[in-house]
RNA sequence: GGGUCUGUGGGGUAGCUUGGUAUCCUUGCAGCUUGGGGUGCUGUUGACCCCGGUUCAAAUCCGGGCAGACCCA
């Protein structure tokens, strides 16, 4: 495992390195996407956009400034948000009447219009959702990705007219984590949050935790259910069956640009970034190896070999700078692309391509003819073999404690007797945030681990980002 | 929330104690050379975070701001 030193200094350094974001903008916590980054945070984009047109939900924008009295109106959010934001008091020369706040989420810009959109039970359920920026005011030490303040962000809000059907809309969200975990390669745990740590204004909170290389977690998503909570505070009501007016019940699903900051942390080796195939910036990136009397017999095979992987739907570059090829390779490979294509005299005589697999350093040696079909197939390959990976860390990190003493580092898993006062007692005693206990239920024999009274279930605590 | 340290070409740095001339590496650019794991040579562009103060003179000293790194809660 890596320590925090360590760690925070090779994250710090290969995030710019690699050419995912400039730091150098001078507002603290906004940083600038440079394309390679950017390319990156659209295909995870993407994945979430096609989850959401898979399960029915519709995009909407709303606009990033809230009317304080609008914000206000819900008290337990307003208590969890109020010290984070940013405010605009000033239109022109002339103070604002009613502040403005930049959204620090959109529960608060969009409920009072849900509840002029939202009459009867017809409407529902009614999913929609937005992929925008916020802004929170971070106090603490800021990291690119991990915490800014200016945050590209996902947000799925959702109504339905009773708590089973909410109950069914956490159940779709965590399918559609599955599909975004499964394609950024990344394992998590979905862990209830205990009652004292949920989202201002929710009944309860599913929060997404992934293992990072230090032993701490990071949480890269959060899915929400509101019950009514909402729905009372903005008036979010329609009409039954029966004629009668009800509340609505709501749940929220958020996940953010933590996800380009999880995906780096956990795939990486020494030389640098790995990809997962799915949302690589480029899968596959060709390397001339030009030979002096055969630089543009290689240069002209290297362009038709890049045009048959672009027109076959792969994400290929051609490298067609004047560098020796060893400075490529290293350059690749920092930036984490999954699979290199080298081309050169060797391989003009025999019709022949070289991939290297960025996962393994596999080396292989392919008929031109059968390109495109193994290049997917290695694509994959790296894929499911990236997960498993990242699958045995997360299991090697979660460690079973029977006491509060001598913790091991990781994410620690002890007997637990349900008591909010226990638990928030381990909370002070091991120094740790509490995770909470599986989304799935786990039952636990045996004694508390606090306080030595018969154990319900199992808690889970790690030091967090 | 409290504290420590730091800001010098695109990146990394020397110089700051003791005020006066800005060092080196890397990158970029041009040319030649080389090419299956960071080629070599030559030439060249480019910097003292911002505001104020002290002073004949400030990268250097003082105050404030902004930004960054780290530590503790």
């Amino acid at each position: 495992m890596l320590s925090e030193d360590e760690f925070s200094e090779w994250y710090n350094d290969i995030v710019e390195k690699a050419g995912l974001c400039d730091k150098r903008y001078p507002v603290k916590g906004m940083n600038i996407w440079t394309p390679y980054g950017w390319k990156l945070m659209s295909l995870i984009d993407a994945v979430t956009h096609s989850e959401m047109a898979r399960t029915g939900h519709r995009e909407v924008c709303f606009p990033l400034l809230i009317p304080e009295d609008q914000f206000a109106k819900e008290e337990k959010h307003i208590k969890g948000f109020g010290g984070e934001v940013y405010w605009v008091t000033h239109a022109g020369l002339n103070p604002l009447d009613i502040r403005l706040l930049l959204r620090p989420t959109s529960e608060t810009a969009m409920y009072p219009i849900f509840a002029l959109w939202i009459r009867a039970h017809t409407d529902l359920p009614f999913k929609v959702y937005q992929i925008c920026n916020v802004f929170r005011y971070e106090t603490k030490q800021t990291r690119a990705f991990v915490r800014v303040r200016e945050i590209h962000f996902f947000e799925a809000h959702t109504c339905h007219a009773d708590f089973e059907d909410a109950e069914r809309q956490i159940r779709e969200d965590l399918e559609i984590m599955s599909v975004v975990g499964k394609s950024l390669c990344l394992p998590y745990m979905e862990m209830r949050r205990p009652d004292w740590d949920k989202f201002a204004g929710a009944h309860y909170s599913v929060g997404i935790d992934v293992f990072m290389p230090t032993g701490r977690t990071i949480q890269i998503g959060g899915i929400h259910q509101y019950r009514e909570n909402f729905a009372k505070a903005y008036g979010i009501t329609y009409e039954d069956e029966k004629g009668e007016h009800r509340l609505a019940h709501q749940t929220t699903y958020g996940m953010s640009e933590r996800l380009v900051g999880a995906v780096v942390a956990v795939h990486h080796d020494q030389k640098g970034l790995k990809f997962p195939p799915a949302v690589a910036p480029i899968q596959v990136v060709i390397v001339p190896i030009p030979a002096k009397e055969l630089q543009e017999k290689v240069a002209q095979e290297c362009r038709t070999v890049f045009h048959r992987l672009q027109s076959n739907g792969i994400r290929a570059h051609l490298d067609e700078r004047d560098l020796r090829p060893g400075n490529k390779f290293y350059d690749w490979e920092e930036k984490g692309v999954p699979l290199r294509l080298e081309l050169g005299k060797r391989d003009l005589a025999n019709n022949a391509a070289v991939l290297v697999r960025r996962d393994n350093g596999a080396k292989v040696s392919v008929p031109r003819d059968e390109l495109i079909m193994i290049v997917k197939r290695i694509l994959d390959e790296i894929g499911i073999s990236m997960l498993k990976a990242a699958e045995e860390q997360l299991k090697a990190g979660i460690r079973d404690v029977e006491a509060l003493d001598d913790l091991p580092v990781g994410v620690i898993r002890m007997r637990w007797c349900a008591e909010e006062a226990c638990g928030k007692d381990a909370e002070a005693r091991t120094g740790l945030n509490i995770l909470g206990t599986r989304y799935s239920g786990e039952q636990a024999e045996g004694k508390c681990a606090a306080c030595w009274k018969p154990a319900k279930t199992y808690l889970y605590a790690a030091r967090t980002y």
